[in-house]
RNA sequence: GCCACUGUAGCUCAGUGGUAGAGCACUCGAUUCGUAAUCGAGCGGUCGUCGGUUCAAUCCCGACCAGUGGCUCCA
């Protein structure tokens, strides 16, 4: 056998004869690297580590360490949970069982769902697995020979079936279990140790709602327990920031069977919301024409606009007394309102690009298993814009955008990544538009210096877009924003501008939102701050608490030299002992206390107590403490 | 929409085949207090809705409504 030449990751260059393992080469370094290998990566391919070595290749062992082994110890994981539903349930068929992010799951078919009782025995059944320390056994099978294997598991048939005429079909064993695979897997099931089952919900046969509903376990699997540990502390983290429990604990907003998926605010809740919305109206008030236009509209409109047909299905239609039929929608999109009203009227290339901006309410009727608190809601308002211009002005309006939309969300301390879809399969326009379409967004997305992803494929069929994730103060990811190109509307809604040679030319459309919903940001706000909103936004800024009703009128005067100057401050002068308002303030999140006893009310000073800092007060004069808000409210200071 | 689970006072939750409790909140009284719960009394629920089984249903069964976790979809 002739020798083959692995690059290592030092740069450093190890001949071996062809034929050898990784595993191999792993003892062949270093005994302790050997014991903890879990993979390798040859030319930028996991592989397991018993797979022999054929050609020249970069090769490093993959330990631990590496991120990718994630992926390889959970998508095992999810193998040695489908073991032991194996043995425990052994007429269960097996569907997909892959890694996912932060875990794995794998889809059983099952003559009744799984309860918690279950998972507990599955997970206990596990542990027996991982102990027996099974290794994982790859075959290369040929397509009969695959068949043959699961000729008892019909969903397994069915991917065989699948998979096209060139692909090499793997099975791996662990145990006694095989599936139909293709890896890679860690060296042996002992090496899976930190894991937990965490639900079980039914999920659709690939998908989808035509095909059966199989039960589907979720798991979570990581390499030290301190990982595993720090993991389910995320969970809880997350489930204390729940907007949908801090909602109802700050008195927010509500919901009631009557009008499902859609909030009732209360005035603290409503406060939220119009500071928000203020605040988008003041970013917006030079360049941009905030507009209104009508709720309802004849199916006419949703012809021209393509909804009629592909967008039916959510859309709450109206019945319409004087037809009898129902043939009226509420809108569910802003875009063809506003292109109407571009269309009423003749305009100039000088006046483009015109920024139509509006805060409308949109119905969609989402199916009822959908709704989710705030983040998934029938009736809602965007921060929409849709944005007429000429093609030759894109580059800098795209520019414009995101940086506009980068600084919205850094008012927040939220930091955004960038995704940039291009054309899809399945579009309109010619290939011309589209080089200039992508190019222009390209350049505007370079100008910014941040890195982005690139989605091939993933742009609308109307043009180009880039979206914007944002990550909140756990980490989890949240797209928001949008930029969309579209040279499909101003075609269907035969839109023009007159141009500078006096003849009409066709406008190119922006779509863009930047908070996507205010009901989803608010949620999302909610849980990035755990309810502790930064003064700015908090529907309460100060309660004034006087010591004891000696202060009373003393504290009633500051509230209403606080109110004067236009801050949310309330007097909390009940009969409860001070201790118990400040408790209930704390609870509150109310960003400020400013407390009046003796010493205060004759010095014309309040004693201020700092959300969240304890007793460390400070003790300064009234106006000091009106001009110190009022300039923290106006700088929309992320602290307190 | 589909699968599973859940629904008891404003909130968080306990409970039983013989028509219901706790803590907090609220109301009233006393307390006037210097930085995270003062004491006492009281008010409050046709046990999600409708139907069935039963001498008797909040409890068992069914349907519906809503919520939760997923599937699907998306802002």
């Amino acid at each position: 056998m002739s020798p083959i030449r692995l690059t290592l990751p030092d740069g450093s260059v190890r001949e071996v004869p062809e034929g050898t393992t990784s595993r191999q080469v792993a003892q062949s370094i270093g005994a302790g690297l050997a014991r903890a290998a879990l993979a390798a990566r040859v030319d930028g391919q996991i592989r397991d580590l018993d797979r022999p070595l054929t050609q020249d290749a970069r090769f490093a062992i993959l330990t631990e360490k590496d991120p990718d082994a994630l992926e390889v110890l959970r998508h095992s994981a999810a193998h040695i949970l489908a073991t032991a539903v194996r043995e425990l349930f052994p007429t269960a068929g097996i569907g997909f069982g892959p890694p996912i992010e932060d875990g794995f799951y794998y889809d059983f078919e099952v003559e009744r769902p799984f309860t918690p009782e279950d998972l507990e025995a599955i997970e206990k059944r596990m542990a027996e697995v991982t102990g027996k320390d099974y290794p994982f056994i790859r075959e290369v099978v040929d397509r009969p020979e695959a068949n043959r294997r699961f000729k008892d598991d019909p969903l397994k048939l069915e991917r065989i079936a699948d998979l096209g005429p060139d692909e090499t079909i793997t099975v791996y064993t662990d145990g006694p279990f095989v599936d139909l695979c293709r890896g890679p897997h860690l060296p042996s099931t002992g090496r899976l140790k930190h894991f937990k089952l965490l639900s079980a919900a039914g999920a659709y046969w690939r998908g989808d709602s035509r095909r059966q509903m199989l039960q589907r376990i979720y798991g979570t699997a990581w390499f030290r327990k301190e990982e595993l540990e720090a993991y389910t502390h995320r969970l809880e983290e997350a489930k204390k920031r729940d907007h949908r429990k801090l909602g109802k604990e700050l008195d927010l907003f509500l919901f009631h069977p009557f009008a499902p998926g859609a909030a009732f605010w209360t005035e603290r809740g409503t406060s939220l919301y119009n500071t928000l919305n203020q605040f988008m109206r003041e970013l917006q008030r030079d360049g941009y024409q905030e507009i209104r236009t009508p709720l309802l509209y004849n199916k006419g409109l949703w012809e021209i606009s393509g909804h009629w047909g592909k967008y039916k299905e959510n859309m709450f239609l109206v019945h319409n007394n004087e037809t009898g039929e129902q043939d009226m929608s509420l809108k569910p999109m802003n875009c063809p309102s506003h292109h109407i009203l571009y269309g009423l009227g003749k305009h100039s290339y000088k006046e483009l690009p015109i920024r139509y901006s509006t805060y409308d309410v949109l119905h969609r009727n989402e199916v009822s298993g959908a709704l989710s608190g705030l983040t998934r809601v029938r009736q809602f308002s965007q921060d929409d814009c849709h944005i007429y211009l000429m093609e030759s002005q894109i580059p800098e309006e795209v520019r414009r955008l995101t940086e506009f939309i980068l600084g919205y969300y850094r008012t927040f301390g939220l930091e955004a990544t960038l995704k940039f879809a291009t054309r899809p399969e399945q579009r309109i326009g010619d290939d011309g538009m589209w080089d200039r379409a992508e190019a222009a967004l390209r350049a505007a997305l370079e100008a910014t210096g941040l890195p982005y992803e690139l989605k091939p494929g993933d742009g609308a069929f109307y043009g180009p877009k880039i979206d914007f994730d944002v990550a909140d103060s756990i980490g989890r990811k949240w797209q928001l924003g949008t930029i969309q190109l579209d040279y499909a509307a101003p075609e269907r809604f035969d839109l023009h501008y007159v141009g500078e040679d006096n003849h009409e030319h066709r406008p190119v459309i922006i779509h863009r939102a930047v908070n996507g919903s205010f009901e989803r940001f608010i949620a999302i706000l909610i849980e990035h701050f755990a309810g502790a909103f930064p003064l700015w936004l908090s529907p309460e800024q100060v309660r004034v608490l006087p010591i004891s009703d000696q202060q009373a009128e003393a504290a009633a005067r500051v509230n209403e030299t606080l109110r004067t100057a236009g801050i949310r401050s309330t007097l909390d002068a009940g009969s409860q002992t001070l201790n118990y308002r400040i408790r209930d303030g704390e609870i509150g999140k109310v960003p400020y206390m400013a407390i009046v006893g003796q010493r205060e009310a004759e010095a014309g000073t309040v004693a201020i107590r700092v959300r969240g800092a304890g007793n460390k007060q400070e003790i300064i004069p009234v106006a000091e403490f009106t001009a110190r808000l009022t300039a923290a409210i106006a700088a929309r200071s992320l602290t307190p």
